[in-house]
DNA sequence: CTGAAAGCGCTTACAG
DNA sequence: CTGAAAGCGCTTACAG
């Protein structure tokens, strides 16, 4: 019997089942090219039972040279205090995805925290077979040289820096704004507004592809404050604006800051004027970012990476269309 | 140099530096016992840092223990799907102190699973330098091992299993519930009723362990439905009751009901009755779960047992009262 | 003061 | 069909 209070090892189950090490290790390690006699197999698994034999996890990822750990950079914190988190969907999505692929995730803290603390832990996330990056942020030097040495990552997110040599999984904003304004126009729209916020960054330069794509008349504002003048809002009614489209960000300041303006002035949606959100909160018009398919989809991906598999590096998933009750027909004048 | 794609490991900087391996061991691994020339010093630091060398967390942890890796384990997700996630202060405090310790975290997966799964992620535990364990659950047999191999764990609440070996940050219920109901004695109540979930847990035990001090004649409800009889209330009313005391607890369950009770019966706090929740939602007359203290407690902790620093392995944190709007002096009759 | 050796607990070619 | 050996990338006694 090994000390108590130690863990049992394979060459505890060895020396009571009589055979070497390594063939525990093939027994235990489910080697199916190795074959060994039915009772030696059946003896060792018989004395790895009783011992409560575990494997050592370090041991096992040393000697296969996979740690079957991934990493998830957040660049902020993962558990933010700020309790309406509207990214939390997408790490349940890496959560639930790495458990279905048995890998463990490994949390780079000091994300959030002063410059050269970030750094180095980017640095640090060469401990893991490979990263999952989520954050609009690149810092070229840091993430270049990791993609430049082949370490594996993945961007949460498009990112069209360095050349386009990252990998990402992201969402594709054109063809779902496209959508929700050719919808629009299907109901018999003509003048349209485009609210944005003022931030430059690819999911707000893909949305507003898409909207001027397929109505390239619109009128876009940019939002320069929280709030909106009521005035503005007057302006675009007598103006026949029939509808107006809002781009959808993690704190949903411009859609607020519409609807706000909308109340304000004493207007309904849709009779008055039919309100879209790019993106927005859950049942609103428009379309749904999906948060929860990108994380599993990045997981996905990363493992590919980090197996050598065969994949596509850069994917764009669709954005299932919302149909809500703040979208109508123009009211007929 | 190593080849292009491969992590350099030690044996690349020390044919770089011209040094053993060993040496860049000593040096990397900032041992202070063993001696080095300061010029092999310099040049060992200056290899790795060209090289962009980063430790390999298996081996590491295989040789020794120092990873500065800390296990995060859920008994559930940690991202649940579940928007409203009531524990989310402890993890965002566990991953400010991590960063502030310079630790990193792992997240085993799979611990919401199945319980193949979960004693599996259980047993991977190892790979990190030590463990916290958040959830009332303790599967004796996989933990009581670890605890008995001498593998450094702390717990997230109050956990006596194990003959009380297992360390824990807990929170001190019985204190903070005997000072409310001090409170309402001091103000006149007499008539109390203390509301329970019907679970048991060292959680629910301490509250009510707490009450029945101060006041022991007081009458306990255990709660077996999600609804509370509107009779009951009007009961408690008629039979001079002009205090209510309410387990908090994670679902909330136990205050809603209450409170949609009183509601429903048409009477309000504090002039009909007082109020008070054992650590409920933020504002609400009772105290508070000091959540987030827990969370950066425990991983003090668990730095302290795994550099085997002298600690207090077992601890209550003191809950700050909560003077809200829903307790009163008794309405006078 | 420095280097060569053994060992952590596994896996996986490679001989017999 | 089976066992002995080498090696994964580190740390830490232990000789020089």
């Amino acid at each position: 019997m090994p000390a108590r209070g130690r863990m049992p090892r394979q060459t505890d189950i060895a020396r009571i089942a009589g055979v070497s090490q390594a063939a525990v290790s093939v027994v235990l390690g489910g080697n199916r090219t190795v074959r060994l006699a039915e009772s030696t197999r059946r003896r060792v698994l018989e004395v790895a039972e009783e011992l409560g034999y575990v494997p050592h996890p370090a041991a096992t990822r040393l000697a296969s040279s996979r740690t079957k750990l991934l990493g998830l950079y957040t660049f902020r914190a993962a558990f933010p205090t700020d309790e309406a988190d509207s990214y939390h969907p997408i790490l349940s999505g890496v959560e639930d995805e790495a458990a279905a692929l048995g890998q463990d995730l490994v949390l780079f803290t000091g994300a959030g925290g002063p410059l050269a603390l970030e750094e180095a832990a980017i640095h640090r996330t060469r401990m893991a077979d490979g990263c999952l990056f989520f954050g609009r942020h690149v810092p070229e030097g840091p993430v270049s040289r990791l993609v430049g040495s082949g370490f594996p990552l993945v961007y949460i997110g498009r990112r069209p820096e360095l050349g386009g040599r990252i990998p990402y999984i992201g969402a594709d904003y054109v063809t779902a704004s496209e959508q929700v304004l050719q919808r629009l126009i299907d109901l018999g729209h003509r003048e349209i507004r485009y609210v944005r916020e003022s931030d430059e960054a690819p999911s707000s330069e893909d949305r507003q592809l898409g909207v001027l794509r397929v109505a390239p008349r619109t009128g876009v504002v940019r939002l320069g404050e929280p709030e909106l003048a009521v005035g503005t809002v007057r302006g675009w009614v007598a103006d026949d604006v029939t509808a107006v489209v809002v781009e959808g960000t993690d704190t949903g300041a411009a859609y607020r800051a519409v609807r706000a303006a909308i109340d304000a002035a004493g207007l309904s949606t849709p009779d008055d004027l039919s309100l879209a959100v790019l993106g927005g909160p859950p049942g609103v018009s428009g379309f749904e970012v999906p948060m929860r398919e990108m994380g599993r989809a990045a997981v996905r991906l990363l493992v590919d990476l980090v197996t050598d598999r065969p994949s596509t590096p850069q994917q764009l998933l669709w954005c299932p269309p919302v149909t809500g009750s703040d979208v109508g027909p123009p009211r007929s004048r």
